[in-house]
DNA sequence: CACTGTCAGTTTGTATACAATCGAGGCATT
DNA sequence: AATGCCTCGATTGTATACAAACTGACAGTG
């Protein structure tokens, strides 16, 4: 069964195989916003039975991919433009939190880890590979997320960006010149080196507003 | 059946009434941190089959009620020192950019409604009913969060505040002067009315850290 | 022509039956 | 006495059967 490719997911429970392959399908786009997720349709494609396929919806209502309409089913999420400034905004918010206990928290080695995360992200740039520069670009905001040490934040964080991570290579392709993700990195990098946690976050900003001003145009 | 008292409930789907009904157990103690949900016997105490359960604890999970541990079926979320404190810091992170939102657009009505809320705050003190005083003080801070209007940071606050509930009533009841939270309210609502944003912010994060300090003496 | 009511088909909601797994406790072996 | 194994009971995971609700279409009636 194609299902079980992924020796992984063999022992994991039914809801949860459902749950990631949903989740990947509408991730990247093979389920497109408005789509109707039919639990039958869905249970003969997947080759399991109707439950877990209701319990892998939930999940993904959990993480606001999909909604659910009383009677009428599950359907997947769109964004409208005043979701995308809200979720945006959020991000902001709590991005800067980080960034601000980042410089307070930063130990030696998390330092030298950012730096190399920022080197494989350049690495990625260089390679050109969407996936890998998406990937590496959100390792190396994951570190500082990571250093600032609220789980919950980070929990709402991984949140938030997901819900924005279909618009994420549109945001890339769109940019031409990648490079400068790289040097904004880097001064975000030497501003946290130096305690300079207001220039910091300043630049933070600056760094998620470039991609929300990209994002943007692309939905209207 | 003692299900279906609430008339309301009544053409909700199941999973639905079961979420609100553990909810309320949940939040107002009849359900402690730790303890176990054990689908039969909720299904035979409720009335209803285990799908619904099943369904029902799903959402309680979303909202971060219970924990799932894998064929272990659901237990009630306790919370530790340090999620209490990530909770907290999460709180203070948003509310604070709420507060800065709603200065910059705050009405003539809306800065109405805000000095009603806290008339009824102040009666509520008076009283001393306890859930009346927990209301009211919610219904204050929401008019802010509403005034800000960013539905999602709306959303995450919420769910953080209903993660602190069940300690909300022990906070109000160790407190001595309650009356002190109605001038702490009159002082947000002063700098607001001036479009003191910054004095506004440094309130509000005092008036949660007062509630911090408190609640966290309680959990330890 | 418009409006309404009903009927069939489809889809979700609920109940229940069955399978797989885990844990506790007893038993045998050392 | 301690340890490992096995079996049984309890509980969650999965499948499926059945009920209720919604949709759309069509016919009948004003």
């Amino acid at each position: 069964m194609a299902f079980y490719e992924n020796e992984e997911d063999a022992f994991l429970p039914l809801r949860d195989v459902v749950f990631k392959q949903l989740r990947e399908e509408i991730l990247y786009g093979k389920l497109k916003p408005g789509e109707r997720l039919m639990e039958v349709a869905l249970s003969e494609r997947l080759g399991v039975s109707r439950t877990p396929i209701r319990e892998g919806i939930r999940l993904l209502e959990k993480e606001g991919l999909v909604v659910m309409l009383p009677r009428r089913g599950a359907h997947v999420a769109g964004i409208t433009e005043k979701q995308l400034e809200d979720v945006l905004e959020a991000r902001r918010t709590l991005e800067t939190f980080t960034v601000n206990q980042c410089c307070a928290r930063i130990t030696r080695s998390r330092f030298e880890e950012l730096k190399e995360a920022n080197k494989r992200f350049a690495e990625a740039i260089e390679s050109g590979n969407l996936k890998d520069m998406a990937d590496t670009d959100t390792a190396f905001h994951n570190i500082i997320i990571d250093t600032a040490g609220n789980e919950k934040v980070k929990e709402m964080l991984m949140n938030l960006k997901e819900q924005m991570f279909r618009y994420k290579y549109e945001f890339m392709k769109e940019m031409q010149d990648t490079s400068r993700l790289v040097r904004e990195h880097e001064q975000i990098i030497d501003a946290i080196g130096k305690s300079r946690s207001d220039r910091a976050v300043e630049l933070i900003r600056m760094h998620i507003d470039s991609q929300a001003i990209a994002i943007y145009r692309k939905l209207v």
